[in-house]
DNA sequence: CGTGTGGTTGACGAGCCTCAACATCCGTGG
DNA sequence: CCACGGATGTTGAGGCTCGTCAACCACACG
């Protein structure tokens, strides 16, 4: 029987470098060994869209049906695997536990997807900002040393912000002492509570009757 | 063997009805067979961001691990055909087909879902409701006429909006002659190719040296 | 040391939101 | 059949948030 394993080839990516770009025909799809990366989109006047951020673990590239809609590059050095859709196709129509595994990643992006949709739709500049910390430190070891890998470029394009507004926002944190910064890459969340409070939105003032 | 269709169970819901809340177990994922509903989440304070309105051919909350994150409802009276999970996963293990079916299924929401994101993050109003418009039109059967028929706040929930903005911005479109309005609920396109312009944003003006 | 890239901070304005008044549509009941 | 009332849509005035433009700073690299 054949592994999924035994079908990825590994691939190291300099910091910077296109993995897919958009159009491309898309005969691979991928997962994040080390590094982070992202997917994109551009409009023609150079608008940017980024649609999620790639960490270790993560899968990408499967969307595609013909050709990529969205570019992936490495946002540091980067190493990924990366598996060739005819033959892992073929793998899922033999493998339920393989087919299984594929949808469930499917259903995870989604999921993952409409969570931003609300983000870039409804929140403010601040609550976005929280969101997206509270996003990383779900990953970091100690749940709230996080590492900014990316520029403030990037997270103003992930975020539907600029990164004027980004940087203004992160100084608001730290100013209201919410969080604490080394250096404009390493974040360290103080007030948990506060953050997630804000990702959310207040409560409306007490509501009174109905629940 | 057993088919798809024989797992199907016909529901009929009235306008304004809910399919299932936010957070309720998701014992089932839905295909729409005629009318329009649409999947959307609240932040606390009442913000409601759409994710997708469902129309005739759409499927939907096969997305859900274990309960829904987003809510769906009737917008006009709805009729879905419900399927059971666990009988369908059981049909996908076995049969390559509707399993491969079910991958696309999933692959498409998410393709769909990362152009939101760049309505969403990057677009202005304008183009936001350009973006719509031809979005309906694509299922439109001459292209051009389209009943609305979701309310302007559904329309604005949907773009990040507010019913406001909407109203206005399709307003000026009737003003510039892109567009014509039989009563509120029925929209004639005039002018395709600018509003297709539109949802791209204008090319930047002509950049010298490279391509 | 220069030079370039990325980050911060400030001033200002545009675009969209908020609040409010008014118009229109539609179902209901007299 | 028409009058009423509520829901939905339109339009206007003003304000706030965030974007734009610009200057300055910090660090990495040759």
């Amino acid at each position: 029987m054949i592994e999924l394993a035994a079908l990825g080839t590994v691939v190291t990516l300099g910091r910077g470098t296109a993995v897919y770009r958009e159009g491309d025909e898309a005969p691979h799809w991928y997962r994040v060994l080390s590094g982070t990366g992202c997917t994109s989109k551009l409009l023609p006047d150079g608008r940017r869209q980024i649609a999620a951020f790639l960490h270790a673990g993560d899968y990408f590239g499967f969307e595609a049906l013909g050709e990529h809609g969205f570019a992936a590059e490495a946002i540091t050095d980067m190493v990924v695997v990366r598996y060739p859709k005819l033959r892992t196709e073929a793998l899922a129509r033999t493998d339920g536990t393989v087919s299984r595994r594929f949808r469930e990643i499917a259903c995870r992006s989604l999921l993952a997807a409409y969570e931003r949709l609300i983000t870039l739709g409804r929140k403010t500049a601040g609550e976005r900002v929280a969101t997206f910390l509270l996003e990383l430190a779900r990953t970091a070891p100690d749940g709230k040393t996080i590492g900014l890998t990316m520029s403030r470029t990037d997270i103003g394009d992930y975020l539907g912000l600029t990164l004027e507004t980004v940087s203004r926002t992160l100084a608001a944190m730290k100013h209201d002492g919410l969080i604490e910064m080394a250096g404009p890459h390493h974040v360290l969340l103080l007030d948990r509570p506060a953050l997630e409070e804000m990702t959310e939105g207040d409560e409306p003032a007490l509501r009174v009757g109905r629940a």
